[in-house]
DNA sequence: AGGGTTGGAAACCGATCTGTTTCCATGACT
DNA sequence: AGTCATGGAAACAGATCGGTTTCCAACCCT
């Protein structure tokens, strides 16, 4: 029984690890045992089991972000900040536990794209997204709008790999936002930008 | 009542359309219903409904594939011929029905990479791979291995988006697949390849 | 026409689903 | 000490889950 946190973060979290591992279709009772907190708890803080689902997305939205992106303190140039999505990406595919992007997986498994749990996920990818355009047009990308949804794209499909267990060599997300950097001109150092 | 084939072509047949709108958590008499089977028929034609999920993906195999991969009456070079499976792609995409990848959206739900349906849905992604490294072999790329693949990551990554129905200029699949061949400097003329 | 196979309709099983409710133990505040 | 809010345990509701079984209508072949 975990009753260091209030029931509202114990659900969450635990919200957000059983859902990903096991699905969104896992019933309220394993959730609300998992959590150390009963079902009555869980309806009064909840209006139903899809905000659960939406609220512990949007939850864990801040420290997954953190995971991913590189700090304000890293100083490196832009090409780096950006690989470094991707390398982390594959340090959390290498540990083995990896059931795809949190985000994708679950907008896969409700179908509805209307589904507040979608709508997180939606705000989640174009949050990727953002990250990545802010970069390019530090790098001075000549076309950073479509260059960031092409890195997105790429991380969405790397996710997608792991979760087939496709033949992978590792870093195959690395290689290709790096290939595609190259043919865009976005260099290592800062201003060898706007190649043609 | 659909009449016409025989239960075990009825119960593919809607197993492949509702595991795939509805995800494969649908129940086995909502799925018999559409069919216009009894569940006593399911049963004896399918151990259990984990393998009638993976056989009505392996059932759909040569006609998704039929639907992505140009034909041999296509002698178009080989860039082009890898290209139109990402045009047929955004075809599907552009239809608003579409929920992602079949083969990875099960696998997705799944989530137990061991599950038959799961195996099936590998062997899919793989043969996607192959088709891709046929025909760069034919361009003479140099490194088809990890293009292919690369290529392969691209289509999940494109139907990821389409999934999570993220800002899609539309085409964004066959604008990263070519960006990536022209690095490889696989050309649409036959000849010119090699480029370094 | 008669015998046997096929297969649909539907009841049934125990388990689980989302959601509600009752009851009671605990702890805080005055 | 006595009151009140918090929240867990658990029963409950009606529906559905995967899977089995019974029963019977419709068809096949001769």
């Amino acid at each position: 029984m975990t009753t260091s946190a209030t029931p509202r973060e114990r659900l969450l979290e635990a919200a957000g690890e059983l859902f990903y591992r096991d699905g969104v279709n896992i019933g309220v009772d394993a959730l609300c045992k998992a959590a150390g907190v009963s079902k009555k708890s869980m309806y009064q803080l909840f209006r139903s089991k899809d905000e659960l689902i939406a609220e512990s997305l949007a939850s864990r939205g801040p420290s997954y972000q953190a995971l991913l992106h590189p700090g304000p303190e890293d100083e490196r140039p832009a090409r780096d900040r950006i690989l470094t999505v991707f390398e982390r990406q594959d340090e959390l595919v290498a540990r083995g536990d990896f059931l795809g992007c949190p985000y994708v997986s679950t907008a896969v498994e409700l179908k509805n794209p209307e589904h507040p749990g979608s709508v997180v996920a939606r705000h989640f990818k174009q949050h990727l997204t953002d990250f990545f355009h802010r970069e390019l047009v530090k790098a001075g990308a000549e076309d950073p709008g479509t260059l960031a949804i092409q890195l997105t794209m790429i991380f969405d499909g790397a996710s997608a790999r792991a979760v087939v267990r496709a033949q992978d060599l590792g870093g195959i997300g690395v290689l290709t936002a790096a290939a595609l950097l190259d043919a865009a001109g976005v260099r290592s150092t800062e201003l060898a930008t706007q190649a043609g």
